[in-house]
DNA sequence: CGTTGTCTAGAAGTTACCTCA
DNA sequence: AATGAGGTAACTTCTAGACAA
């Protein structure tokens, strides 16, 4: 899937972000989420205004947890999202998003649209409202996000209980949270990669430099007088060490010959240390 | 055992709303 | 007051993986 894109090269160090979590800034006073636990169990979060809206929440509750014509919305235009919320009847079965595309059997749905359907006019025309989540539901989600960065729908169902919002509202936000991360990583990554070349123009310029004057006198006469001959040197390709011809050790093992002049595999040439340049989270 | 269809979760991309300079 | 940019909640589409028939 997706995930192939990632391993294209760009996962440098993926993986980190959600330790060097940008959102570090939130207030500590949340407590971290045990999550053996139920969200419920968790005190003072459950006095969280939804969005200082509450009659919208109201609605919101109607809507997902009693409203028959949730029911029949998802399984007209959104079914696959409340199956795929594996969540039981009673739990939560919420149309919270605005379904219809517009046709008229879906019309009904409409009236859950999204977050409780505010604005809805007639004639089937749906307007989202958008609704900020508070600081405090904004810090303990993050708080959540840095411990998993995905939930199973029990961990949302909780969160989103404690949260006083929907479980949908959850998922969307762990969606769009993961993305942010995916994004903010790709950038230091691509400011890796951009240092990376910078530092490997820089060496080849200073290689191919190196190069014209090692041409430059070798065409000179008394180069050649002065040359001294260059060194073999002999490696034992199973111990991997400059071999002495008197070792006993490589009457058994066969040397080979190197060049000197090729860095060794793994060795930092020049001072090519890329690993320097990583991002360090 | 391999194939096919279905379901689910997540990624990616997009849209639309809100806030703020 | 108008407006454009940036942030982000909500949405759609696509895909991989799991699982059953």
């Amino acid at each position: 899937m997706m995930m192939g894109k990632e391993d294209l090269g760009l996962s440098l160090s993926l993986g980190v972000s959600q330790h060097n979590n940008p959102s570090s800034s939130i207030s500590n006073n949340l407590h971290r989420f045990p999550w053996n636990q139920t969200f419920a169990s968790t005190p003072d979060l459950g006095k969280i205004d939804v969005n200082s809206l509450p009659s919208t929440v109201d609605c919101e509750e109607e809507a997902g947890v009693s409203s028959p014509n949730s029911t029949i919305s998802s399984t007209i235009s959104g079914g696959k999202r409340s199956e795929r919320e594996g969540i039981s009847d009673h739990d939560e079965i919420t149309p919270d998003r605005g379904y219809s595309r517009g046709t008229s059997d879906e019309e009904e749905d409409i009236e859950f649209g999204p977050i409780c359907s505010q604005d809805i006019s007639g004639g089937g025309e749906t307007s989202r409202k958008k609704l900020r989540l508070s600081k405090d539901q904004s810090a303990f989600l993050e708080d959540t996000f840095k411990e998993h960065n995905t939930l199973n729908p029990k961990q949302k169902v909780a969160l989103a209980k404690k949260l006083n919002m929907t479980a949908r509202q959850v998922e969307v936000w762990f969606q769009n949270r993961r993305a942010r991360t995916k994004l903010k990583q790709t950038e230091v990554d691509c400011e890796y990669l951009k240092r990376c070349v910078e530092k490997l123009t820089e060496e080849n310029r200073r290689l191919q430099k190196e190069a014209m004057e090692l041409r430059t006198l070798k065409l000179s006469p008394q180069f050649y007088g002065q040359m001294t001959p260059p060194t073999t040197l002999i490696m034992c390709p199973s111990c991997e060490r400059v071999a002495g011809p008197s070792s006993n050790h490589h009457q058994t093992h066969r040397p080979v010959a190197i060049n000197p002049w090729v860095a060794r595999a793994g060795q930092v040439a020049h001072g090519l240390d890329f690993e320097a340049l990583r991002p360090r989270s």
